[in-house]
DNA sequence: AGAAACGGGAGTTTTT
DNA sequence: CAAAAACTCCCGTTTC
């Protein structure tokens, strides 16, 4: 079992890795850096555990956009998904929502970043502030910031691996797009927006956990894909694979 | 006047 | 492989 868990977090690891590599502009190195690494499983697994909801105001140490925090977080999401994947494998058709990330075809990669994550995402960094910034966060309302919205829509087109520049112009047309489905709606104030309840309780960092919650009263006790304790399994798995990062066990 | 917003519609890429 | 989804790109028009 052990083995399963940790070849699922090392291939999410991987299709992380590579998703940063196709998009960074330096040079990139592998492995990470691993203090950064380290720093930041500790701090998932502590999101994790105690369903911080807040925890985008305890971010560590401030990095770029392309960073290893990202790889960890996309690493996290991967495994996390295919471990309910699995779990969803027995429950009846008619009790599954369906999960909102899914593998692709060939099992390899993750579905690609849509505008309203991004967004999100870039609300959670303090490094885009000068761009974008929440209004009313409890109620998902955000702004973009006149002079730097620019900015923010070119690193989105850059992040999507689009042609041409992204300017705030079609990003705002994606956006009022959204007006249709519901997920982002316009605010009457100038450039400001808000997410649909729906995505905000998606986006939110306890999401996993109450999906932990939602989904663990289908799986059997002896399956306990989704316990926590696969995060000290990740935990380990870190050590296990980075004994340079020296934990105590290796 | 100028910035921001709007929405039709064709084109592209990814997912189903 | 076809169809649908989710943008992307362009543009004329309207509102603030």
């Amino acid at each position: 079992m052990a083995c399963v868990e940790q070849d699922k977090l090392g291939q999410a690891f991987e299709d992380a890795f590579e998703v940063l590599r196709q998009h960074s502009t330096g040079d990139l190195q592998y492995p990470p850096d691993l203090l950064d690494y380290k720093n930041y499983l500790a701090f998932i697994n502590h999101c994790h555990v105690r369903g911080n909801s807040s925890c985008c105001a305890v971010l560590p140490v401030e990095e770029p956009v392309y960073n290893w925090r990202t790889v960890i977080n996309s690493a996290a999401d991967l495994y996390f998904e295919g471990n309910i994947h699995q779990s969803l494998q027995n429950i009846p058709e008619n009790q599954l929502v369906q999960p909102a990330v899914l593998q692709q075809k060939g099992g390899k990669g993750r579905k690609k970043l849509r505008l309203f994550e991004y967004l999100h995402e870039s609300l959670c960094n303090p490094e885009m502030a000068s761009c974008i910034q929440w209004v009313d966060e409890n109620r998902g309302i955000f702004q973009f910031i006149s002079k730097n919205k620019e900015k923010l829509a070119q690193l989105w087109g850059k992040r999507k691996g689009n042609r041409k520049t992204m300017t705030y112009q079609k990003m705002a047309r994606a956006l009022r797009n959204y007006e249709r489905t519901g997920e982002i709606t316009k605010i009457r104030r100038k450039l400001t927006y808000q997410f649909s309840e729906a995505i905000l309780q998606r986006l939110s960092p306890s999401y996993f956990l109450e999906k932990e919650i939602f989904y663990s009263q289908y799986v059997q006790p002896d399956q306990g894909h989704l316990s926590l304790n696969n995060w000290n399994a990740n935990y380990n798995y870190t050590y296990a694979n980075y004994p340079e990062l020296g934990h105590p066990d290796c």
